[in-house]
DNA sequence: CCTCCACAGGAAGCGCAGGAGT
DNA sequence: ACTCCTGCGCTTCCTGTGGAGG
């Protein structure tokens, strides 16, 4: 059987030609609808090229825009003319560390020990940095204090010109400390240098920052608007050109995915999503075009994929918050409500009551009513129900609830992934 | 009008795990 | 390897708000 598989995979060439191309990493040569983006950054950072300190970039944007692209980008063409030896006279040591603060760099720790263990920054320049112990390239175990000094020894003895990406850099819990930390390098060196390129998709950020870092960070800021269902468009025929097998989907239903992804939020990853699993659909019935019974299967899949993804990663107690309230939306609520009021729409009160229960069945103990409204805060900014202020109601200041999804969906999706019965 | 109900959300504090500092 | 510290999830307590009902 599994030999069967992997056979069939080769002798099947099928829809796609290169599926890395559909990726949401995958760097195209060519950036349709950013190029002014990508001409701004390229124009700060590149007095780098003449070993002078660009300003800090802080860019911001909704998800699926292209900022991460556009950096990762604009750094790719960059170390391309750092490397040739004829477009860099002025022989530029430049280093350039990219890292996700989502994926395990969250604290100033963190990212220190990151940037000493990257091998772009590891390969030669130890060799002029004249560190007792510097062959072992060990780092993690020593306390800040000298982490900081021996990325300022090494930048500093071999003049590196440093550019730091953060992406995501909300998730960076003292992200004041490590913005505080890494400018300060520049007051204490006499030679090389290091700059901030930090992205994020939350405006809010910003705000939280202190006065200070905010106006260091901030020297340069660019925000990224969500692209159009056209721009969708071009972006995806792009990738369709380099990632499908000739005329296996036709313009017609590209236009309907880049349509659907204009209308949440104007998110290129999301349309390229689509993009694949319409593909995928049509490969897994044997066929070599993509119908438009595709794209619609595949708009509704990936729905599908999202919300699962989103309430099964959600903490224990959400989601049985989230199953009490499918429960009563699917039972019908018993509290007393005006007559024109939805049937689908619950009290807060009666939630708590259900959910309660549900943690005495589970035998688990219910977390406090206190507690119980920061989780439905936070399942309403995850957009997994509404909530509305009760207004002219039956019982004064309280909130009415709205399931999101079809409670026998959520329903389903908490069973499975809590193991209820 | 006053009081009660049902709830919202801020403030303080508690126990714990894990990271920092020694 | 050790203690100390800090952040996090959570509870407890409290004040505020608006309708219901006497």
């Amino acid at each position: 059987m599994i030999e069967n598989i992997f056979e069939n995979e080769l002798k099947e060439r099928g829809i796609f030609r290169d599926l890395a191309v559909l990726s949401p990493h995958y760097i195209p040569q060519e950036l349709p609808h950013r190029e002014e983006e990508a001409n701004g950054i390229s124009r700060i950072i590149a007095p780098i090229l003449r070993n002078e300190k660009p300003n800090n970039i802080f860019i911001y944007g909704k998800t699926g825009t292209g900022k991460s692209c556009v950096v990762k980008y604009v750094i790719r063409k960059l170390e391309d003319i750092v490397k040739d030896p004829s477009k860099n006279p002025n022989k530029s040591e430049v280093v350039v560390v990219y890292m996700n603060c989502r994926m395990g760099y969250g604290s100033k720790y963190q990212v220190l020990v990151k940037l000493l263990e990257d091998p772009s920054f590891q390969k030669d320049y130890y060799k002029n940095t004249p560190l007792k112990d510097r062959h072992d390239n060990k780092v993690s175990g020593l306390n800040p204090t000298e982490l900081y000094e021996r990325l300022k020894k090494v930048i500093e003895s071999n003049s590196i010109n440093l550019i730091v990406i953060l992406d995501e850099i909300d998730m960076i819990k003292d992200n004041d400390d490590i913005i505080y930390i890494l400018t300060r390098i520049n007051d204490e060196i006499t030679s090389g240098h290091v700059s901030i390129i930090g992205i994020s998709n939350r405006y809010t950020f910003k705000e939280n920052l202190d006065q200070r870092s905010k106006s260091t960070l901030c020297e340069e800021e660019r925000v990224f608007k969500p692209y159009n269902a056209s721009q969708l468009k071009t972006i995806l025929h792009q990738r369709v050109k380099l990632g499908f097998q000739p005329r296996s989907i036709s313009d017609s239903h590209v236009a309907l995915i880049a349509a659907y992804a204009a209308q949440t939020n104007g998110d290129a990853r999301y349309a390229l999503k689509l993009l694949q699993k319409a593909g995928e659909i049509a490969q897994s019935s044997k066929r070599k075009r993509v119908k438009i019974e595709d794209v619609k299967e595949a708009k509704i899949k990936v729905e599908e994929d999202i919300v699962g993804e989103l309430i099964t990663t959600l903490p224990e107690h959400q989601q049985i918050v989230l199953y009490s309230i499918a429960e009563i939306a699917s039972k019908g609520s018993h509290y007393k409500r005006l007559s024109d009021m939805p049937t689908d729409v619950l009290f807060s009160g009666e939630i708590y009551e259900s959910y309660e229960r549900i943690c005495k069945n589970i035998n688990k103990n219910p977390r406090s009513m206190r507690w119980f409204r920061e989780y439905l805060n936070d399942l309403e900014m995850l957009g997994l129900i509404t909530h509305s202020p009760s207004g002219k109601g039956v019982r004064g200041n309280t909130t009415l609830i709205r399931l999101g999804n079809p409670p026998e969906d959520v329903k389903k999706i908490v069973s499975a992934s809590l193991g209820l019965s």
